[in-house]
DNA sequence: TGCTGTTATGCATCCGAATGCAAAACTTGA
DNA sequence: TCAAGTTTTGCATTCGGATGCATAACAGCA
């Protein structure tokens, strides 16, 4: 009893009542005296008391935790999905079991902890294979995909309109003149770069003009070095079409500072995500702004009325992102 | 049975044994016969059997949970931050309760679910009142603060030296010739803030000179925001120093954009931290870049040793962080 | 073959809170 | 004042895995 941590049967023993009235008096929902609360409380404040979280979810089965997966932060999209999905989760009594994947590999053994914890549900920015996706069924973890479709399984996810997204972006470019077009895409296995390279290419065809497209990872460096690429070659395109912002931005130092390019008089570049630093004033980025707020409000929201009915139909959202005229692009 | 989780019982029925050997077999540093460790391994593997964490940290009183606090994430900082210890915790087997707080005065609550899920330990990139970290004492719960030391308490914890690398900026700047120096600080309630601030202030002093210095919140437009005011002002600084790369980025944003001045010939501003974008061609901003993979690494041993003896004394370990030169400032 | 030393095994119990059930304590109304 | 209805209360059991203890099995050795 000295060093351990107090338990309800301590807290009952003080305040002179049974474990039972403790356990009441702590969760909602259960009939307790004014007087015999207030006693309780008092008893439980004197010694520090907490209801213990693991013993509970033991009994109720529900361990009042989620699984977030995400892939990498260090694409600075994430950090701000990871923030809202946190708070979001914490108004709702439920706390973030967090899994930062260095390669989409690790989803692996993430998942094998996912499972140990008995999470209640799973939040997923992350690739996962279609077995993957069925480990989820046969433990009845309930999971929605964060910009992310699945292969084969039908699963709810909830995603910015890629195709439409890249559509407005080709559109009004080709509009205001531009004929030589070139991609930078993302990693092969991303979800989202291929999407957005194909919703890219697809509607450059549509206009009857076909895209060089270069691959690139999704960072900084890459598309730095997909733009010295292209910029190196003999015949130049007038606009670029990045798979996210952070190769955009990547892409503007290099015309500008290997390059000596005037953006957007020289050559257009656009990305995809509205990230922070695509809003600061060197670089004043054309893009498609994700309204992460309604994502991930949506994503929670999915999720945890299917923790409450496992039942529930797959379901995919499908958000418009916003275009983002900025100065790194003309437009028609 | 039917739609329910597959508990030891269940393996150990199938395999024939009883349900202490399915234990054993599921933990290291027990003895089984070889024989028998197939078998129960090849029954789990058939029911999709995974140990129950949360039964398990219940009699163990070993949750491998750590939280980890931390008040902002969109502060471009903390990202990789958190990418790093949930990655060295990860390797020890342990697993990360992640608690993003919007504000700092949502510590309070935060720490109660802290209590409740009997975490072994806590690493915190927050501000914690005397009171709060007396908490964690009182709920022996070892704890590790990350860039901050503790005011009154003595409480282990991972800094970066904010003194010596504000010595080293203000030493070079004062060296090349820069007299009218200005400072734009953090929030007045952060720590590391105020630090880098007061040690910019002091030897500044030692040189005999005296910073004007205004007020910023650690982001994009704060620094904006202050070198706004500061350029408009009768008198120019020749070198302004900020609290955090995200200012300096704001302030070099603005003294190109807003007054067309050049930097560093202009003047010359510097910030602290070394995130990714600081180094973008953009910006080449000169800093102090903190040794994160270092103190990540040094936040994660120190707790898992208290968490093994939490008898073991508080211990400080401070950083030094690297000048990074670039070029948005002239140094001596 | 018998003795000791080591390794395997199962039984029973424990961790700490939640809850169905039955009994007790109150209300209400006539 | 009493019966019927409602709210409180405690008892006993449960969740799922870990572990001390006693026993069983086996190896090694003379």
């Amino acid at each position: 009893m000295a060093g351990r941590r107090p338990t309800s049967y301590d807290v009952a023993r003080l305040a002179g009542v049974s474990q039972s009235a403790v356990s009441r008096c702590f969760r909602p929902g259960n009939s307790i005296s004014a007087e015999k609360r207030k006693r309780i409380l008092k008893a439980a404040a004197q010694l520090g008391y907490q209801p213990n979280a693991i013993a509970s979810g033991l009994i109720t089965k529900r361990s009042n935790l989620v699984a977030v997966l995400i892939s990498s932060l260090t694409n600075l999209y994430y950090p701000q999905v990871l923030a809202e999905l946190t708070q979001r989760l914490d108004a709702q009594g439920i706390r973030v079991l967090l899994f930062a994947l260095q390669a989409e590999s690790d989803v692996g053994t993430a998942l094998e902890h996912v499972w140990r914890y008995r999470v209640d549900g799973a939040i997923a920015a992350a690739r996962l294979s279609s077995a993957q996706l069925q480990l989820f069924e046969r433990h009845h973890v309930p999971v929605v995909l964060y910009n992310r479709h699945s292969e084969g399984e039908s699963v709810p996810s909830v995603c910015c309109d890629s195709i439409g997204g890249e559509r407005l972006l080709v559109d009004r470019l080709v509009e205001a003149g531009h004929r030589d077009f070139a991609i930078i895409s993302g990693p092969d296995d991303s979800y989202v770069s291929n999407e957005r390279v194909e919703g890219a290419r697809a509607r450059l065809e549509h206009h009857g003009l076909i895209a060089h497209i270069i691959p690139g990872q999704f960072d900084h460096d890459s598309g730095a070095a997909g733009a010295r690429a292209l910029l190196t070659a003999d015949r130049r395109p007038d606009a670029i079409i990045c798979a996210n912002d952070l190769m955009a931005i990547g892409a503007i130092d290099t015309a500008r500072d290997e390059f000596g390019l005037d953006i957007p008089a020289d050559i257009s570049i656009v990305g995809f995500d509205g990230v922070e630093p695509a809003a600061w004033p060197s670089y004043r980025l054309t893009t498609i702004r994700q309204p992460v707020r309604r994502m991930t409000d949506a994503a929670v929201t999915m999720l945890l009325e299917r923790i409450e009915n496992p039942a529930l139909p797959p379901e995919v959202r499908s958000f418009t992102g916003a275009l983002i005229k900025g100065h790194s692009a003309r437009l028609g």
